[in-house]
DNA sequence: GCAAGCATCTGGCTCAAGCCAGTTGAGATA
DNA sequence: TATCTCAACTGGCTTGAGCCAGATGCTTGC
């Protein structure tokens, strides 16, 4: 490095700092570089006692500023390896196509699967357990169940691409519609899955609604999802609809929002 | 590969100490105090000093303790003053049927006035900039505009509800659509709004492609939605598109997450 | 060429001490 | 009664020291 190039006005560097506690400013610093490209994803970053000393402050400090970058789901540090930039997944984009009634005739799949196996991608679902609860006052809400007959069947269903557990989907359906059905005791649903089972009870998908959010995962979603540490899930209550207008499912998804996403295509109303 | 799948199992409390870190300990405990209501939403922590003696750690640990909750979004605080358990907000809910064509004529309002007043909440839009730019590649594929002609106007808008920023949504109109209009140069969009000029223009909304995810809030969204820690974002990607099936417009919204949720009603197709 | 063993390094976590700016509430003042 | 002042307190943040379990990589022995 040889002569001075001055600089065309700073597309980002120097407001960096401006009276920001040093670990925020470290924190810029390193974030700057990994948008950049200077820290690619996937590289390591370096130790935290090299950074410390680099920047100038205590280790602690440094450690701090590594967690903030953390926690914006820039970083992803794993056990007590090397943190590394976290590479940017391809997300599941989960449509509504999916629930598609000539879909499941033609491939006998079950929607998760269909949507997982058309990006390329090995699907796995494992039932986890088969109950039968009172339903939850969100789920009897959902299911326009009378009070005194609220018993529904529980599903709890873990998903999975390429072996990576990406969701988990628990599944309720009133205890009139399960009855004397695989849906009421059964992992195994068959060819064309959950929604062939309904529609053989009379009930064909004709809508879905979707509620849709997002939080921080729990502890308990933490461990049983692996989520990283700054990645959020989506909640998705999913209530299927049939033919009649009558609601007969209704499935509370949580996904892990690094590897999922929703794509919609939406008929407006006049 | 054996994945954890974890179990239902303990219902809540005392698995909460088995040689986990104290800071872990100390913090599954506030937490189980959250849960079972002992410390209920809008209630003020006990001071890190006294928190540190109760559990008999250094307070540095008793705040590590806080930080871990605050950034599960169960705890929030604001500036210097005492952390509080965060209250439970009722959800913006947003649907596609702001966008018919039906309401937007009866009340000539914008889909998110109607929706936030159908709400009971005070709507309020703020348009902070009005650009001739080349439209970014995402924006470009998804308009269907030929690399030769790429120029969009981009607006972009703030929006609030009760006067609380909730949202930003980051509108691109194909020059060849906004040309000699307002929806190139003017904030005020006159009755029936965007999609009222659009239909002006021979673009009536039919189809709306929602592409939706979630992640953690960079720093400037921090800054300007005023998100608290342990708040994650929901991006949306709009596209309407009209009856010839052609997109003639898409908006990136991006939403906190502890104020906004989606809810769509979908047809299945056969 | 390969596996096992081992020393080194790393991040996770804790502690005690301390400074600072902003919040808070009680008491004084208008 | 309403406003102002101010001292006490609170959380934010930093430091430097230190212990530990697991990751890593080199060396040794087969």
């Amino acid at each position: 490095m040889n002569e001075e190039v001055p600089q065309a006005a700073e597309t980002t560097t120097e407001a960096v700092e401006q009276d920001l506690p040093p670990r925020r400013v470290m924190a810029n610093k390193l974030r700057a570089d990994i948008l950049n490209g200077e820290l690619p994803p996937g590289s390591p970053l370096p130790s935290q006692r090299e950074l410390a000393e680099k920047y100038g402050v205590a280790r602690n400090t440094a450690a701090e500023a590594v967690k903030i970058l953390e926690s914006e789901g820039l970083i992803e540090s794993r056990n007590r390896a090397r943190p590394k930039v976290r590479e940017r997944r391809r997300l599941l984009r989960l449509g509504a196509e999916r629930y598609s009634n000539r879909l499941r005739n033609e491939t006998g799949l079950s929607p998760f699967r269909a949507e997982v196996e058309k990006q390329g991608k090995t699907a796995r679902v494992n039932c986890t357990s088969i109950e039968r609860v009172p339903a939850p006052e969100e789920i009897a809400e959902r299911l326009d169940l009378p009070a005194d007959d609220d018993t529904v069947v529980r599903r709890e269903n873990w998903y999975f691409a390429d072996d990576e557990p990406v969701q988990v989907g628990i599944t309720y359906i009133p205890w009139a519609i399960a009855e004397g059905t695989v849906l009421a005791d059964s992992p195994n649903m068959g060819k064309g899955s959950l929604y062939g089972r309904f529609e053989d009870r009379g009930h064909r998908i004709t809508w879905i609604r979707e509620e849709i959010g997002s939080r921080m995962p729990t502890p308990e979603e933490t461990k049983g999802l692996a989520i990283p540490a700054g990645v959020p899930v989506i909640d998705v209550i999913h209530t299927g609809i049939d033919q009649d207008e009558k609601p007969f499912e209704v499935t509370t998804f949580t996904m892990r929002a690094d590897l999922n996403g929703l794509d919609y295509r939406i008929r407006i109303e006049d």
